[in-house]
DNA sequence: CCTTGATCCTGTAGTGGCTACAGAAGTTAT
DNA sequence: ATAACTTCTGTAGCCACTACAGGATCAAGG
């Protein structure tokens, strides 16, 4: 059983973080020391983990939580995992697009700046009505 | 001069957005009429506008802030628009990456999970220590 | 004139997902 | 014994809005 910040190290979740993750009841409350400190079993760790891990791939802390109920439960049912992956890969997609549409704009925006200009091109463009 | 809900539909920055603007001091506080309710400039109008545009080439706030004083400086300082700029471009590239980094990681994850799997091979990838 | 509905006002709280304190108490190392 | 570390609870801040609540005011129709 490891307190904390043990716990924080070795799952790369930090220790506020934690209390968050256990105050939203993502996490369950770990037991306590007789000091009231909190005790984490290495299982608690793994689920810290897993949550880490998921986070790391963009996806949404309540479907972390989901994830991590899922792998938990009896059958592990792949057909849901692969529903919430598909819909969060689509999103990813799609802001990948529209950080592309921005940078095109922005450079598009900037193409005529230079440092010699009297009015800036970029500044005319945004007061167009 | 307009009431808020006009400047709001001549601007696309919803009613709610434009008092936290005036809140946050990023727009001058406009008139009031003697009913004590806000009326807006055309001038007014065209800030807001150039602040929507602003964001929606997904600057920060505080940027489009400091691009709209710089719109209404005296002399246009092309240098520091473009650096300002500059510097949000490669943030967005920078967020385009990241996401086609996540969007291989996704796939790969989901590459073996089909619907008759008994057990999830994704949540096994995201067990792992 | 009266009612209805739209608009406006101020002030506050919620969103997501942490992160950063403050102030107290306990633990560990010298 | 003292210093330095860790943990505890509780609260507030970040960004950029957004959504109320509860009240005042206004415009149009009957």
């Amino acid at each position: 059983m490891f307190a904390i910040g043990e716990a924080s190290r070795q799952s790369g979740v930090g220790i506020e973080t934690i209390r968050y993750y256990e105050r939203e009841g993502i996490v369950p409350k770990p037991e306590r020391a007789s000091n009231n400190r909190r005790m984490y079993s290495p299982q608690d760790i793994g689920r810290l983990r897993f949550l880490k891990k998921c986070r790391e791939l963009g996806f949404p802390l309540a479907d972390a939580r989901t994830l991590l109920k899922l792998s938990e439960g009896d059958s592990e049912d792949c057909q849901s995992v692969m529903d919430l992956a598909e819909h969060h890969v689509l999103n990813v997609r799609d802001k990948i697009k529209e950080l592309e549409r921005l940078e095109a704009a922005l450079i598009e925006l900037t193409a005529n700046c230079d440092s010699g200009n009297v009015s800036c091109p970029m500044l005319s463009q945004l007061r167009t009505r």
